[in-house]
DNA sequence: GCAAAAGTGTTAGCCGTACACCCATGC
DNA sequence: GCATGGGTGTACGGCTAACACTTTTGC
């Protein structure tokens, strides 16, 4: 009987039983080429090995020795793709025994959010492109199930806790924030009840300013409020917020 | 640059960066010894070498390379505590450097819920031993705080989620239901409204029996409805229910 | 009959939804 | 001034919390 729960002397007689991989799901609004209208979209980069070779995968690597779970999934996306998330939050492991051709593999997957200006800046490569998250390619290895996972957490935890502003920049209107609402969550809100719902949860503050240049009247710009945050965390705290890589 | 996302192929050059552990919370409601009143305790073992020798841990081991990884968890809880879980989910990947000492180790942990009898059954020795949820002694490495982060997610789920008859045998009061929320939930519940809402829910079916023997009205038993889960679970599925381990 | 828990009924308040309506700006 | 989105007011319906009340058993 091999008691050694979680302890730290490596499986003794086992060689390396499995490898470590970190991969991320990064999630960005941009609008729709045709209707204009914000969706979700993802990056991917182009595999440039076996097995898939030529597919569309995550951004991922191997674990390091000497690097924490969070910081090698924001690294690895940064190194990739070249961009910065705004919130990383551990999404799941799969470690499925025939996720992945020859030796096992497990991955620790997170799913992060960048800006739509961070994102819009990016660049975009042979290898590296962005994806409507409803109209995905064949991925490599299990990626498909693995993007579906991530939409879905988005999607719940929009609604409970208050992530939406991850999308945006430091200030932002209503409409915005109701904007990617509406694109996570693929339906309209009512703008009179979002606005209460959203002072109401006292998430955000307003500025003084106001976003002129269109032809109506001018909204009030708004800011987050980072000393609130209404959502149950739990004990491990809301992961990273903030460019804080 | 290594763009080798969730690959296949072992990390080159990069011998066995971390050891990969698997670990469950197991949860079970047993009456407090003085009270009476029902409340959450868990089976831990003595590690029985080093590091952290002689100190409280929770059950695990190393993952096998062909055996996947709930079922790893399943296994190693059954072979340490003799317990089948009627529910096991995975919870976090805990891989912070410094949480063993020695070589990098990363653990899957997975939380799981056994019956009120079958955790009654359970051989207790000198290795195994149930503990009140709220009143833990120190433990090895991080399992202190992988523990409260398991006693939130079983807080939050069973609210949204039907998830409390994972405690009970195959049927039930709605009086035992209700014991199964006010535990995890540490608040009284009105009987009246949980009923109702209970109902309502429909995730349970009147039978035609009544338990008899106490001094009151004898009240109706209850069977799960296993066809009807309320809960979006998801696109991952609700974990292993039953004991289909 | 009495105590105690099972089970039913009723009411008040809260909250999400729907929608009518006024406000302010560029053209 | 007119179209358009920003922003406010309000009323309806469903859900939940609180609690009174009836039912059914063992003693």
């Amino acid at each position: 009987m091999t008691i050694d729960p979680t302890g730290a002397t490596p499986p003794v007689g086992i060689a390396s039983p499995a490898s470590l991989a970190v991969s991320t799901v990064i999630f960005a609004l941009r609008p729709d080429p045709v209707t204009s209208i914000m969706t979700l979209w993802l990056p991917l980069v182009r595999r440039i090995r076996q097995p898939h070779l030529g597919l569309w995968a995550l951004p991922g690597g191997w674990l390091p020795e000497d690097e924490e779970l969070g910081a090698a999934a924001g690294r690895t996306l940064r190194e990739t793709t070249g961009l910065s998330p705004k919130y990383l939050e551990q999404l799941y492991t799969f470690g499925g025994i025939g996720r992945s051709p020859g030796t096992r593999v497990v991955s620790v997957v997170y799913w992060a959010m960048v800006e739509s200006e961070e994102a819009a800046r990016t660049a975009v490569g042979e290898n590296v492109r962005w994806f409507p998250a409803d109209h995905l390619p064949e991925l490599a290895f299990d990626h498909n199930t693995i993007v579906e996972y991530a939409q879905w957490r988005l999607r719940t935890k929009v609604e409970y806790s208050r992530i939406a502003h991850a999308f945006l920049g430091e200030t932002f209107t209503l409409a915005q924030l109701r904007e990617v609402h509406e694109a996570v969550l693929r339906k309209p809100l009512d703008p009179a009840n979002f606005r209460r719902m959203i002072e109401a949860s006292k998430v955000v503050v307003a500025t003084e300013e106001r976003l002129a240049g269109a032809p109506h009247r001018p909204p009030r710009l708004y800011r987050y409020d980072s000393s609130i945050d209404l959502a149950d965390q739990g004990p491990l705290g809301p992961a990273i917020i903030g460019s804080a890589l």
